[in-house]
This record gives C-alpha cells, sequence and structure tokens, in this order.
DNA sequence: GTCTATAAGATGATAGAC
DNA sequence: GTCTATCATCTTATAGAC
C-alpha cells in the first residue's frame, strides 16, 4: 500500500528504465479513462489493451485479473491526493498554534486538491475522479476501495472538524461527512444533468463554480447540524473506537 | 410516458388477467434487484431471468433490449414517487395561501417519500434507490435517465425554493440543488462505508437518522449560499428558460 | 516483457415451434 | 406468451514461443 505496486501476484516493476510512460501506464491510462466512462463491468480487458495500443495478454501480465487492475488505478493518484490534502490540513493546525483553522478552511484543504486536479489536472485526472464519483456509489466496490484508499485521511479531517466544533456530536459529524462526500462525487461525474436541468445556467464541468459554492454549503451544513436546537447537550463525548 | 409501459417497440400489454404478478413483473423485480447491486452491465439477461424463474428469451421479447429493460426498472417507481412529491408540494402551497411554506418544509416534501420508501417500502424500494444513486453518478447514464425521469418535479420545488429565497440568484439555487441531490443519492447506496468510517456510530442502512439531519444540513447550505457577502444584488432575474 | 494462439465459456438477441 | 435452439460474437485468463 505504500507505492501503488503489488496487486495479488509478482509486480514486473519498472525496470525498463528510459520511458517514463511504459505499457504499464498506458494500460493504466486507458483503463482509468474507460472505467471512467462505462463503469468497471462495462468495459473489457480488449477493449482497454486495445486503447492502449499494447497486446491483450499485459492486462493481466501486470495487474493479475481485471479486478486487480481497477485497484491499481483507483490506487495510482491517491498517494499524490492523500499527500497534499494532509500537507494541507498540517499547515492549517501548524499556522493555527494560537487561533484553530476555521471550518471553511478546513473543508477548503480537503475538497481543493480535488476540485484543483479535475479542473486543471488534464484529462487523466478528471476520469480518475469520475471514477471515484462512480466507486463511491457503488454497492459493489464503494464500501471497501473508497475505505481502503481515502479513510485513514478523511479521519484527520473529521478530527480537525471536531475540534472546529467543540462540543458536536459524533454522529452529526460523521453524518455531515457523508453528505459533504455525496455533494463532492456528484460534481465529479460531470453527468451533464445540471446543465440541463438549469437550462444552461450551470454547467457540470465548471468546478471553480462548484468549489466556491461547496465549501459554504457545507460548512453552513456542518454548524446547522452541530448546534441545532432542543437538544440534550451532552458531556464532549469522548470517541472510542472512532478515532483510532 | 404516462403509465409507464411502452419501450421502443410494442408492448404484450398485462392481457394475462387475474395474476397481479405476471412475468413481466417478475423479470423488472428482479432486474431492479440486480442492476443495484453490481450495475447494469454487471448483470446479464441470463442473470435476470435465471433469478425471475422465467425463460431467458422473455426478457427481449417484453422490454425489447437490455437497455429497455433498464428504462422500464427506472420508469416504473418513478409515477408514484413523483406523484406523492407533487401532492405534497401543492399541500404546502396550498395551506400557505398567506404565510409561505419554509425551506424546511420543502426540502422535507422532497426528500421525505423517497427516504421513507428507502427505510420501509421493501426491498424492491431499497433496490430501486439504490440503482437511482448509481445512475446519478453514471456519466453512462446519468444526464438522460435521471433528466427523463425526475427533471419535471425538481423544476417545480425549485421553483417553490426560489420564492422561499428572494433574491437567490439561479446559479445558486442549482448548485444548492445539485449539492442535495449528491447528498441523497449517496444516502440510498448504503454501501457500508459510513459504518466502518464512524466506528459503528452511524449506520448506513438507518435512513431515519439521515432524514432527522439531510433537511438541516440542506436548508441551511442553501441559505449560506443565497446570502453570501460581497454580492452585488440583482432584481430578482426573471429565469428565462430556466422554468419552462 | 511481449506476443500468438487458444482454451472454455458467457453474451445479447432472434427465429420459429407450440 | 412461452419455450427451444441457435447465431455470431465477445469474455477473462493462460500456456508457451520468442
Amino acid at each position: 500500500m505504500t507505492t501503488g505496486g503489488k496487486r495479488g501476484r509478482r509486480t514486473p516493476a519498472r525496470r525498463s528504465g528510459a520511458r517514463s510512460h511504459p505499457t504499464r501506464e498506458r494500460i493504466l491510462d486507458a483503463a482509468e479513462r474507460l472505467f471512467a466512462q462505462r463503469g468497471f463491468h462495462g468495459v473489457s480487458i480488449r477493449d482497454i489493451t486495445g486503447a492502449a495500443d499494447v497486446d491483450v495478454a499485459l492486462a493481466n501480465y501486470h495487474f493479475g485479473s481485471k479486478q486487480g487492475l481497477l485497484e491499481a488505478v483507483f490506487a495510482r493518484r491517491a498517494e499524490e491526493l492523500n499527500g497534499e490534502r494532509l500537507a494541507r490540513l498540517d499547515a492549517l493546525l501548524a499556522a493555527g498554534r494560537r487561533k484553530a483553522p476555521t471550518l471553511e478552511e478546513i473543508i477548503d484543504a480537503f475538497t481543493h486538491p480535488l476540485l484543483d486536479r479535475s479542473a486543471r489536472g488534464g484529462p487523466g485526472w478528471k476520469s480518475y475522479f469520475a471514477l471515484v464519483a462512480e466507486v463511491n456509489n457503488s454497492p459493489e466496490f464503494g464500501g471497501v476501495l473508497m475505505t481502503r484508499t481515502f479513510d485513514q485521511v478523511v479521519q484527520r479531517f473529521i478530527e480537525a472538524i471536531r475540534r472546529a466544533l467543540p462540543g458536536c456530536e459524533e454522529r452529526d459529524l460523521y453524518w455531515a461527512y457523508h453528505f459533504l462526500s455525496g455533494a463532492l462525487t456528484l460534481t465529479f461525474a460531470e453527468t451533464g444533468r445540471i446543465d440541463k436541468l438549469s437550462g444552461g445556467v450551470c454547467r457540470s464541468n465548471d468546478l471553480d463554480s462548484v468549489h466556491e459554492r461547496l465549501v459554504p454549503f457545507c460548512a453552513a451544513g456542518f454548524r446547522a447540524l452541530c448546534v441545532r436546537k432542543g437538544r440534550t447537550r451532552k458531556p464532549p463525548a469522548r470517541r472510542s473506537k472512532a478515532a483510532r
């Protein structure tokens, strides 16, 4: 789980030297794009290797199985993503030795690295996030792949939000994160639905407009849940296993 | 598009009489369940007719094609859903001849019929909403199927929200709806991710807890977008084609 | 690492008997 | 409306030559 290799069987390594874009990467690029467009089952290994212009057998050689290929695609860009997210969070926490970071700053650190890459990172990143959107909403893959790939970092962010909203109940905190996750990933899918619904006023691929609004929308939502009226106030709820 | 039949070719009709659960419905039930579990491409017609315990050829006979079957599954429960949503909205608008409905009441009328059926409507409804979650986040089907099935009703709700938030800009209104849609449909997927993330504090299938929180979360989000500071106030922005 | 060849079976759809 | 039989193609995966 460190460098993103190793999937079930021996990994051939990047011994090929000079080329920074060898067969392995070509297959990952094609798989990323096609999985994003039509989903895991909607694409065959032949579609992928054909698009990558490599031999059919090489996908199985490099990734063991079709599912191994999906997991490799999913893991490839995760490290960079998680790294920048944590760096931003750490910067916020370090800067705010005395003045704690605002909820808006924390949510921004969580969403900006993603929306920025989907908007300006090139077609590979765009496909990657569309795939994340599908996986997040898939009963088949969502529970395992999202958890394995992102939730260690998510825990760090929830911990920061917990401190920004003292007295907030654990359940409210996690459900609010759930809503944020749904709003964020639907954005990545870029289905074009909002374009038609809004009569052209909004465009699915205008991610800067989304980001400008997602942060205040969710920050207000978090606050609304954590200060709801008619609440029996409890002691700070020392999270038991929630923060392992 | 009235009674939910008619998909591309002649429809054999429910002439079989007595039985209220004929072959057609058995196929729809099985397809609904399997499409929800593994997605459109993850299931074969043989899987579906096998689960329905009917002959393989009957799926194509009744629905023309695999895609026709998907569209029939998607349309089957939509009418009841849209009907109750509109009835609730109309009740709100009628009751509030003088006192306009609150944002919370409008959002509740939009989400409650869905969350209530997913929680207590039986396994068919549960599968249906899981399928909606996947379709909403699918670049392949989301833009067409969601628009065709739900967006006429969605427009009515957005119109009501527009009146509850006078002066709100169109773009903010539609993006806020987009966030609501993402939060709502991720809930339907019930992937189990939130269970693990929260260490058991939240459960994916506890939809009553979700509903209790989704309404205030989104209401606060809508308000936050529509009264953002540093905004150049515009005239009520008479929506041109957005409300056809 | 790459390729050919092929195993072994599944796929969506249909024609035509009943 | 239902079923059998079948078409023509595609499916994942692997063995073995180079």
